[in-house]
This record gives C-alpha cells, structure tokens and sequence, in this order.
DNA sequence: CAGGATCCCATCAGATACTG
DNA sequence: CAGTATCTGATGGGATCCTG
C-alpha cells in the first residue's frame, strides 16, 4: 500500500496528494526544505543547522527530495569533497501553501493542546 | 522523540508544528477529515467511502482527532448502537491551508512525476 | 452497529562504524 | 567532507476474531 497500489481516495480523486503528504510526514523533508529556503547550502551545514539529524536520514532525505524535484544537489570535484545543496523553483513554490499551514499551526496550536487537556481529565 | 522530547527547530520555533503535521503525515486522519467536511456522517459511512480503511485505523484515528478537537463524536442511546462525527469550528478551519496544498498537490503532481522519472533515468 | 483485543509485518529512524 | 552499510528498536497499519 502506498507505493502504487494505493488506488484510493483523498478527496475524491486517484491521488497525487499522498505523494506530496508523504514528504511532509516524513519528519525531515519538511525541516530540510525549510532549512534550504533562504539559500545554497552544505551537507553538513545543514546537519548542524538541524542538530537532531542523523547523517543518515539527512543523506537519504536529500536524495528524495533530489528525486522528486525539489532539490539540486551539486557536486564540486575537490579535496575534501563539496557538495551543495540549493532549492529548485518547485521547491520554493512547494512552501507557499506550507506556509499558510504552519501559519495555521501556529495560531491553533494553543486550542489543539486545550482540547488535549480536557479529553485527558474528562 | 516527537513526543515531548524534540525540542527542535521546524523553521526555527520550539515547535507545534509537528503536532499538526502528525496528523496529516498518518496516512488516514487528512482523508477522514476531508471525509466529515460536507457533514454529520456514522462510523460504517466514513468506513464505507474512504474503502480501504480498516474499522481499527479508522477507530483510532476519529479518537485521536476527537482529542485533538477537530472532531466531534456522538453517541445515541439506541440499540443498534449509532455515533455521529462531525467536524468541529477547528476542523473546518484545518482544511482552509489544508486545500491550499491539496490545489498545489494537484498543480504540481506532473513536474514531481517528470523528476522522479527523470532521475530514474539519469 | 461500532468498536476493542491480539498478532504480525513493513517501514521509519537512531546509533555506530566504515569509505572515497 | 560527504556520505554508505548494518543493526536495532519504535511505530504504523493490516487481518482476524470477539463484544456491548
């Protein structure tokens, strides 16, 4: 499920949304996006940036989101090696609307928590 | 981690944010949303047009969605037992960005598609 | 009808160690 | 520096069976 059978629903249609979703739920895609967004940057600065992430999921986050376009991964033929990572156009127009959600979030973060509360003590 | 623990960034901020991306990135509660958001609907109804949920995902989620206060549920006294969900205020408000990066999903379905097989290619 | 309980597997993600 | 490889543990989620 999820990779190509997932014929399903989301609103109704076949589905490209689970495709985008599945980068935002990921955990890191999102922070990697976001950590791109004001410009070109390193692997391991963005390693550090972050501070939770393992070189492991940063290097396999990077390759996703490389592959499906968000991302553009140059490689400079040096010693020691450098590469940079930097936005694509899709990229960028991909935080428009995650904005607006993280907006959101924002503001109702407070009634999400109080709803919490009172499902904990009723 | 994710639960208390992370005191991470997401876009630099202690982060509420990842509470609400939880519920988007789990596969189920985005679609049961989407699915209460034209009205009042029983459990076996939501159950019955999204298709591919089992009663234990779809359970789960409403409760966790009904603790989050985006959902309310309610319980009839009858035999056979009847419980309506529906949206509450917060709900509704949710899939205001929500559908903001449902139309960016759809607009841009193709281009990530042509990178993926771009990238498969290469 | 609307679930709860249990079992089981696939994937996510951290830790550690190794390499060009 | 920028990764890859391997092991491990925590979840997510499906299937099946049981109940008020």
């Amino acid at each position: 499920m999820l990779d190509g059978k997932k014929r399903a629903v989301t609103l109704g249609h076949p589905c490209p949304i689970r495709d985008v979703l599945d980068r935002i739920g990921d955990q890191w895609s999102l922070l990697v996006l976001a950590t791109l967004e004001p410009g070109v940057k390193r692997f391991s600065q963005i390693e550090r940036e972050i501070g939770d992430i393992s070189k492991q999921m940063l290097s396999k986050t990077l390759r996703r989101l490389e592959q499906d376009g968000f991302v553009l991964r140059e490689v400079h033929a040096e010693v020691p090696p450098r590469v940079e990572y930097r936005l694509t156009p899709l990229g960028h127009s991909f935080l428009d609307p995650m904005r607006a959600l993280i907006r959101w979030a924002d503001e109702n973060h407070a009634a999400i928590t109080a709803a919490r509360q009172e499902a904990g003590a009723a």
